[in-house]
DNA sequence: ACTATATATGAACACTTGTTCATATGTTTA
DNA sequence: TAAACATATGAACAAGTGTTCATATATAGT
């Protein structure tokens, strides 16, 4: 867990180092903020997820909504919802997908702020 | 650039699946939100970032304090650069690199919330 | 029970991406 | 101007990722 060598450093000096990495957020935890970025690093996915920021849908409509596949968004659909950025019911034959929680719409819109300068 | 097979809804009408497109970004700007987040999508892009955030590092400083290669860090950060994340300013023998902009911190937060639940 | 319909899943494949290694560029100091 | 130092970059490689195709599962209707 430990770094066996020591890093040499340019101009900080090992003490310097050690308050700025306490600063940091843990390295678990910024693993698992990476893991989050990726459920969005993917224009099919933030598609998705933006589709069903409107209402909830079906899978056939979402599909058709996007125009891929029933099968390529199918797998989609479970990677976002084993990531617990969707959640699914049935009804009947089908199957109704939503946004899993209101953090989802938030992340969303801070993109899109950036994005639009 | 239109669907020339019109997509056979199951719930929706056409005209539903229109005005529910409307109040979704454009496929231009969902593109280039993946885009965006593509650059947090990586552990350590996101590492960077994070020590970015405490103070401004010249690249040895920060490959040390991250433990990565010098080599690695370059490549990583000529990608921020290019995405506009980080800006870089030389100052004699070592260029010294910062975060672009508050819009990093600010999405980083958001981020940070989600995954600390 | 059989058929049609809606969704899920496994395997294969192409494509992308991050790291390493070697080397190039650019700056300072002797 | 040579040597030392800091950073950048190209090519090669390994690992990861998204789509497609075929097929499986599950529910509804006949």
């Amino acid at each position: 867990m430990t770094k066996e060598n020591v890093p040499s450093f340019l101009y900080l000096t090992a003490a310097q180092a050690r308050t700025l990495a306490k600063r940091m957020p843990t390295e678990e935890t910024l693993y698992e903020l990476a893991d989050l970025y990726k459920m969005f690093a993917d224009s099919t996915r933030v598609r998705i997820l933006s589709a069903l920021q409107t209402q909830e849908l079906c899978v056939l409509d979402l599909a058709a909504l996007l125009g891929i596949t029933q099968s390529a968004l199918s797998h989609q659909l479970r990677i976002l919802k084993q990531a617990k950025l969707v959640k699914s019911r049935r009804e009947g034959k089908v199957i109704i997908y939503s946004l899993a929680d209101a953090h989802v719409e938030s992340i969303f819109k801070q993109g899109l702020e950036h994005v639009r300068e």
